[in-house]
DNA sequence: CCTCTACTAGACATATGTGTACAATACCAA
DNA sequence: TTGGTATTGTACACATATGTCTAGTAGAGG
């Protein structure tokens, strides 16, 4: 039995009556479809299909197809912000090492989902609530990685404008969806270390970063 | 009278028969929606309905709603990734003229729309066609950028790194969607030039290019 | 075993979308 | 003025979406 449907079976062992879809089943499916296909695939009618139940089991869970898109946002909220802000905080000997606390979250998609970001984005242009706690999120993120920069000695522009370099570049990356492997991904980490701190990467520093992406892909799921 | 009002005049003025919209108002209004709402909202009754004409109108300038959006997609093609890859193959004396040559697509949205391109992006999750399409987009203009830099004596490998940062750097600029004025994104010309070529860039430069933001504003639209 | 409860199915009402068939209309030219 | 042609309107058929109401049903606990 895998993983994810022992944790069903849990889950629905404390539950009493006649159960086919949980809460947490409409809620995961919604999820990846506004991940893959976007806000407006998210539907009732749609997900009932897929998780072969009828669609009023969804009203029992949910006010409304507008609740379900609110605990999206929500679930979005409580994730991408929180772990750059996190890593970004995080004390570090040197810039070089700041900077790679915070890579962690370009190559840990437990920390920061890109694909989730974009469908935020692209959902953002038709909703002004979304649009405001979208740009709320960037701002947080920029003066974060701004703070890092300025706890490591560079002045208020300079750190700004390095935070923006360093945050711009990662959105473009994966505005683009180049599915690179990891592997060719990491030859360039010196050179971004290099132009986003303006100093030398030490041997030592490039080989733990290393280290962490191998150790952080092998338990990955 | 406006310039659009004469020009729509002038067209009608070809035609023959009973015309209330023409197919340039069909293909006008499909690519503003698709630009501010995204693909799925580009549909003929919502457009019929804005034009205050019957949806049939629709099916006789295009075959389907299929028809329209493969339109819309050539649109595209044809405009946002040609002046990128003319002003990167423009010659120039130094790199900062070089990179200063595709600064302008950045300024000046007849030369590159943004959102149309995010649009595309968005568009592109949904549908291996436009990701094809997307894709080579991508390449063409990265490796217009590194020819440029290429030409001014850089390594390949360097020239690409360089070509990467500043066109990702720029996408996500755009995915951002801030909404600075213009005086406030020249005041960090000096900065990205510095970044992006290694090079300190010369006053003049600098003048040139606010120069040319100036004129390019004043004739706008 | 029986009942209560948490959930589910199906029918209904309504809205919005695509695409087709054919009649109606307005303008130009003969 | 008369007719042809290019465009538009109306009506129809069908698909897909949301949300509500009501009658079930499966399983845990008494």
């Amino acid at each position: 039995m895998s993983m994810a449907a022992l944790e069903t079976t849990i889950q629905r062992a404390g539950a009493t009556g006649n159960i086919k879809a949980t809460r947490e089943d409409w809620l995961k499916l919604a999820l990846e479809t506004l991940i893959s296909d976007g806000v407006e695939r998210v539907r009732v009618l749609t997900l009932g299909q897929k998780l072969d139940v009828s669609r009023s089991s969804f009203y029992w869970y949910f006010k409304s197809r507008q609740d379900l898109l609110e605990q999206l946002l929500d679930y979005w909220r409580q994730t991408n912000t929180r772990f750059i802000v996190e890593r970004a905080r995080r004390p570090s000997a040197t810039v070089i090492r700041g900077v790679m606390s915070i890579f962690e979250c370009w190559v840990d998609e437990r920390l920061f989902d890109p694909r989730l970001d974009f469908a935020i984005r692209a959902w953002a242009r038709r909703s002004p609530a979304i649009r405001r706690a979208l740009d709320e999120a960037d701002e947080e993120r920029v003066n974060a990685i701004r703070d890092m920069f300025m706890r490591h000695g560079y002045g208020e522009e300079d750190a700004f404008v390095r935070a923006r370099i360093l945050y711009f570049m990662q959105i473009g990356y994966y505005s683009l969806e180049l599915n690179e492997p990891m592997s060719s991904r990491l030859t360039h980490v010196a050179s971004y270390l290099r132009s986003f701190t303006g100093q030398e990467p030490s041997a030592k520093d490039i080989e733990d970063f290393s280290r962490y992406v191998e150790k952080t892909l092998s338990r990955k799921r």
